[in-house]
Formats: C-alpha cells, structure tokens, sequence
DNA sequence: ATTATATGCAAGTCACGACTTGCATGTCAA
DNA sequence: TTGACATGCAAGTCGTGACTTGCATATAAT
C-alpha cells in the first residue's frame, strides 16, 4: 500500500494523524495510550503500528529512531498533491446554474 | 457509505473526478466510455453509476436531472475540509531537526 | 547476566467494499 | 402504441485491507 488516499481512508490513520497535530514527535506507546484515552478506539499496539507504517510509506509521517524509542512526525506536505490535482474553485463554472 | 476519505480512496472514484475537472456536466454515458478510452478503465456502466452515487452521496458530485439524462458536475469544496483539519506548514515547526 | 521496556515480523481470521449479472423503470421518437 | 435509449435497483461473488495473536529483536536498567 503506498496510495495517499487510501492511506487517509481508515479513520484510525486519520486519528493519528490528528494527534501528531495535537502533539508532534510522539512514540508509538504515547500514540497508542493517546488514541485509546481521547479518540476512544481500543486498538492493539500492533494494529497502530502498521497504521503508522502505511502513514510512513505515502510520507505523511516521518519517523526518527532514538535509542530503544522511535518518535513520529506529521508532514502534510504531500496533501497539497490533491488541490494541485482538483483545484478548488469558487463554484461559479463547475455548476450551470442560471 | 458518506466518508469524503473512503469515497477518495477508489481509484475509479478519483478518475471520475480527473474527468468532470476536464469536462464538467457529463452524463453517466459519456462518463463510461470517457474513463474506458482516456483512463484504460474497463468498468461497467453499473459500477460507474455506484461510484457516482458515492461521490455525490460525500458532496464531490453534485447532478441535474434532464429527460433520461442525468448530468454530473464536481464540488471540489469538501476537499478544502482536508486542509483545515491538517494544516499545511512550511516544515519548521514540525520536525525537530536542529 | 538477567529483567523490563519499546518495537518489529509473520501468519491467520474476518468483514466490507468493488464489481458483476439480471431485471426494472422512465423518457423520447416512430 | 412500440421500440430504442438512458438510467436505477437488487442480490451475489470475490479480493483486499483491518485487526489480532504469537513470537522475535533490540535497548536500557539493576
């Protein structure tokens, strides 16, 4: 899996992504205790891991090793990709209503 | 199904999208054989129909009934909730890389 | 060295969405 | 009316992704 959208399509990515907003640089056991407390999902260790491996893969996250601990960074740069591919107009020639 | 992220995911579904931003207000017809020849799609009528009942059901299409024709049009303004929940940075806050 | 901590890998189950097939509805032309 | 055209509805198959379970690796502390 290496596709940006279906990378945001599990809400459980999309929870992680809102808590690195929240909080950047946090470790996978951080981001599993937060997840469960605020965003109310009961998830095991593992299956966050792997959300945080897809989110790294379409670069939505980078990740940086520190001893035994990992920590975990949002990058939102590779959003832009979706307003460069369908530009937002202000809705006056997508419609023909006259 | 009413998820703006799911409804991005298929990649049928952003095809369609690729198409109505080059010509707006095409109908499901011209949409079939549209992604058939331009996108190597090789789809059924059926199963565009259904994709355009889930862009439309998350706002991304809206339609205009006229006759047997039925007419489809892109909103791109759901898209622009994307961007107010993750905001794009220019990389100084976001990492910690001093 | 031993133990606890933090993370990684692999295989397996299971539900949901993508797609198809078949038939039905509604509109326009002859 | 009849027939062709454009779309809609419903049920069914099938693959893939989400999640779990179990074990393994690596770092830090005692």
């Amino acid at each position: 899996m290496n596709d940006l959208f279906e990378a945001l399509a599990a809400p459980a990515r999309r929870a992680l992504l809102d808590e690195l907003t929240q909080q950047n640089g946090q470790t996978l056991f951080e981001l599993c205790a937060r997840l469960t407390m605020k965003h109310g999902l009961g998830l095991s260790r593992q299956a966050i891991s792997q959300h945080l491996d897809v989110l790294e893969s379409v670069g939505l996250v980078t990740t940086e090793r520190k001893g035994r601990c990992k920590f975990h960074y949002i990058d939102t740069r590779p959003l832009m990709s979706i307003l460069e591919r369908w530009p937002i107009t202000n809705r006056e020639e997508q419609t023909s209503e006259d």
